[in-house]
RNA sequence: AACGCAAAUUGUUCCAUCGCUCUUUAUGCAAAUUAAGGGGAGGAAAGUCCGGGCAACACAGGGCAUCAUACUUCCUAACGGGAAGGCUUCGACAACGGUUCGGAGACAGAAAGUGCCACAGAAAAUAACCACCUCGUACGGAUGUAUCCGGCGCGGGGUACGGGUGAAAAUGUGAGGUAAAAGCUCACGCUUCGGCGUAGUGAUGCGCCGCAGGGGUAAACCUUAUGAGUUGAAAAGCCAAAUAAACUCCGGUCAAGGGCUGCUCGUCCGAAUGCUUCGCAAGAGGAUGCCGGAGAGGGUAGGCUGAUAGAGGUUUCGGGUGACCGGAAUCCCAGAUAAAUGAUGGAACACGACAGAACCCGGCUUAUAGAUUUGCAAUUUUA
């Protein structure tokens, strides 16, 4: 299914400090990713994600708004392969998308790099369990 | 008809698919899920500049300080907002009686006091440079020899008409008056204050009488009048879970309590079988510690309420010049909380400006492509 629910999403403000001090980034302008494993491994879904526009960058809310929408809807029509992955390793993280140029892409440009983004999370996952 | 100015209204639309948020109904004890249906940003949601509701805390009375406001009447929950009116002032038409139209005004007091007023100018506030008038005099002239005339200069006095400076120079015009002058006096004006009459709820207008003539500046201090408790939804209230030491209370210390799935029985665990006072003893009391329970407190940014039915919208009737008020009918119209309106494909035209609710209202201010309506003056084209 290609919904993207309350549950789905980053909530709670401890996760978001948490992820904001220990989380590892990966970029892929203009869109940053920072990841972490989550401490509460009940959780129906194995990822939520929150994004994020610096309000340094887009001084009106309107375009602030239009970012987050963009980067939302791009996340919600390529989730289904890493959904797949996690689901597989029996993994829980949280992730965070962070818009980091001061003008709004297409919204074609936003999803090729949404892509490449959860691409490259994926193999960074699979590297580590490797290690292990 | 086009352009300009002012005011008011409006400020993209439709279809399909995938998705977000709230909600109703159905299945269900309930939760979750699923299915079907419905609602889902603005005129400024903005700035947070005023006013109010709401909430918590504070609160004897008076004074001082601070801040805000400042023509009148009305509207309003209230206002620093709005309506109508008055006054002053600017512009236009007009043309010197005034009237009409449009704009602007922190529009109480400068006649309570203090301060300030660049440059220029004599002087910027108990005015006197040039000037005008007059008296005395050095001096000169005339002769009838003690009088007259002149007098650049010097000294005393009077005046503020004229000149020049300036944004501003001591009420304007005319007449009398005088050595020359001056509101010194008079007439007609102007202005301030007071009184009476008259129109008006009132500011104020008009008429008459009296006193007075005073530069500007209060967005300088200040004076007068009126008003203002503080904080701000991260307010405030409730619920759930969890709990270390210390504190208070109650019970217990050969049995309170707990475990063995609920009950009974049984069994196991379980804090001093301690100290001390009285007593021959049985027993009664005390301190400290320990065990159990409760309270209060600390504390966790979890959930719910606050929080979306309101000083509400629409239509209509009545009242009022108007802001607005009253009645009736009808409607329910965002409620998120890392924060909901988007993406893709297609269609239309003017090719879409400024811009995103966060406790709620009433205003103000600022931003704004285009469209529509009304009013205004002038210009061009056509008839």
């Amino acid at each position: 299914m290609q919904t993207l629910g309350k549950e789905e999403r980053l909530k709670k403000r401890k996760v978001i400090e948490a992820l904001f001090k220990n989380g590892k980034a990966i970029s892929a302008n203009p869109v940053r990713l920072i990841w972490a494993e989550m401490e509460d491994k009940t959780g129906k879904f194995p990822l939520q994600a929150g994004f994020s526009v610096s309000k340094r960058n887009f001084k009106k809310a309107v375009d602030r708004n239009k970012c987050k929408r963009l980067m939302r809807e791009a996340f919600r029509k390529n989730k289904t392969g890493i959904y797949e992955f996690l689901e597989a390793n029996d993994l829980h993280y949280s992730i965070l998308f962070i818009y980091t140029q001061k003008e709004i892409a297409p919204y074609k440009s936003v999803e090729e790099k949404i892509i490449l983004a959860i691409r490259r999370f994926e193999e960074e996952l699979k590297k580590k369990i490797e290690k292990k």
